[in-house]
DNA sequence: CTGAAAGCGCTAACAT
DNA sequence: ATGTTAGCGCTTTCAG
């Protein structure tokens, strides 16, 4: 870097004291000389460096986001849309964003981020479910975590997370809304919070409207989420004989899974059956019928999640505001009228 | 930051410069310093401030990766990885990677990344076509700059690139071997690198084999590359009664959109026509046939370049070497003998 | 309202 | 082989 403040200072003819209160805004500085300042900061195209302030300041300036490798390298962009949202925030603040991707299958033996080893973050976004290892290992410092979309057991923390409860609730009722009364349930993973509270939706919303649950309506897959595990989904759906005529798939990949074994087993969508999924992923409206879904704010999330974190350093206390994210839902051609 | 070389200096009874030559590696400090130096800031756990660091030494210990918007949020993985190779290899050098996407129609009157501006980043990767616009505005930053899977028409720049024409020549050359001669080729903006080059390995193959090129074979369309235009494309061909028995399609989002296309015609895949493609993406095993393809080493492109800029920036030259990675055919069933 | 000066944590001459 | 010391570029008391 070559122009310093120094520069400045001296062709200004103030000290390099009056050039950094200029820059930092502070208002005790004339009008006149800060104008003066800020002409020849202009002039001079002198701008400050990070790293001197970083040292002063005794912050790194960076802000890590950490995320598993197999969420980032997803087909579907969810991860990187939130990733992207946090780096246009970011811009709004003094933090640049460091991302570093884990394995999923993270053990305790693993070696954290390299920028928390080297102290080189003042605060952490998880995104995603990570493993327990890696949030155990990282309470060892005392770098603030803000969590989006997902959000550990132990502990009280900050987090930016999907309305789940309320989506659920918005994609059944839309299909009880449609004369449907037998609505099968599909997902993965039931331990994870967002999945448990699109289930709690779904049952809160039969609740209301009188309709009794029943076990055999829900299928819990135990294999990674993906379209596959859709189609195998309602496939033993099938084999069962079970009635539905609507199915609520935890998310769109599941969804679109689903659609494709119904309509493998000749059954029309959505004249025979209703499909409602979760997330609002590109591919839906690339598949026939579009989905009709639950659509999240993936990018607004991510900027909510920078926001959070900077208030947090800015502040210099470890809040643990939850932020829930308002879903809708977006009626397309995957689901109609008894 | 807490404990800093002061508190291991004290502690070891040596003075602050020892410590800084042992972190350093530097081989002049006896072996028996070394080994109680080393030991109290094992004891100490003390980590050297980067911040201090690159202050004294004038750089940020950064690097920055830019790549359009669009491209980082593809539906394939396809920059992402290229992105995880580069921040993957990092850890292996004293850089932290900082990301940045900028809009796909960038314009010269929006901004350059803040990273940029502020003088943060000792080099950049820039990944994928980029505006003109972007590239001329950084260049009066002297910041080096090493291009990945694009490299811009003027100048002489550092790159790490695909083999396309290697790729190309390796595709048709297996539908010749497989008995094909009315091969097609269908592709986006032939304008850029990758693509032209891809073509050129069509030409020098069809020529290699006595196959006389017509232009009747070649569907060039200017609308964004993906499965849509792949069909309209192959749409085309069928229209014009081209006869064709085989297709080279310049990516593999191309070639699923031509394979849907021939199937929508009631033409069997690959008994009547063989496709294949380029890039080796994830959904080509998800598609039915599996899509025959030409692999590339998408982490390892990311990696080289991270290795790349790291080289020019260790030895403060700029240089222009171009890395060409190596493809290779991979056979799936998309293809067969005539 | 502005300036002088100390110091953030580290490296790199230059001494010893 | 190791220590002394002068900065790197900036912020921040503390004086004036």
């Amino acid at each position: 870097m070559r122009i310093t403040i120094k520069d400045v200072a001296k062709k200004a003819n103030v000290s390099t004291a009056t050039v950094s209160l200029v820059i930092n805004k502070n208002r005790r500085i004339s009008r006149e000389t800060r104008r003066r300042v800020q002409k020849t900061i202009d002039e001079l195209g002198y701008q400050p460096s990070r790293t001197a302030r970083d040292l002063v300041s005794r912050k790194s300036g960076n802000v890590g986001f950490i995320l598993t490798e197999d969420h980032f390298l997803k087909t579907e962009p969810f991860y990187t849309q939130i990733f992207l949202g946090a780096e246009f925030e970011a811009r709004q603040h003094p933090y640049y964003v460091l991302l570093s991707m884990i394995p999923a299958d993270y053990s305790e033996h693993d070696m954290l981020p390299r920028f928390v080893l080297e102290n080189s973050v003042d605060g952490i976004i998880i995104a995603g479910k990570v493993p327990g290892g890696l949030i155990r290992k990282l309470r060892k410092y005392s770098t603030p975590i803000v969590y989006v979309d997902y959000y550990p057991d132990e502990g009280d923390h900050a987090a930016v997370l999907i309305d789940n409860l309320n989506g659920g609730i918005l994609a059944v009722q839309h299909l009880v809304d449609c004369g449907h009364s037998k609505i099968a349930f599909i997902c993965g993973d039931i331990e994870h919070p967002s999945i448990r509270d699109r289930f709690l939706g779904y049952k809160t919303v039969l609740d209301k409207n009188g309709i009794q649950f029943s076990d055999e309506h829900v299928v819990i897959t135990d294999k990674v989420i993906c379209q596959e595990s859709g189609y195998d989904s309602v496939k033993k759906l099938l084999k069962n004989n079970t009635k539905f005529t609507a199915v609520f798939a935890c998310n769109d990949a599941m969804a679109i899974g689903a659609v494709q074994c119904l309509k493998d087993n000749a059954l029309r969508i959505p004249e025979d059956v209703s499909i409602i999924g979760f997330d609002d992923i590109q591919m839906d409206v690339m598949v026939d019928p579009p989905i009709t879904t639950i659509q999240v704010p993936k990018v607004d999330m991510g900027s909510e999640a920078m926001k959070l974190i900077s208030e947090i350093l800015g502040r210099k206390v470890q809040n643990t505001r939850k932020i829930l994210m308002p879903v809708s839902l977006v009626e397309r051609q995957s689901t109609c009228k008894v």
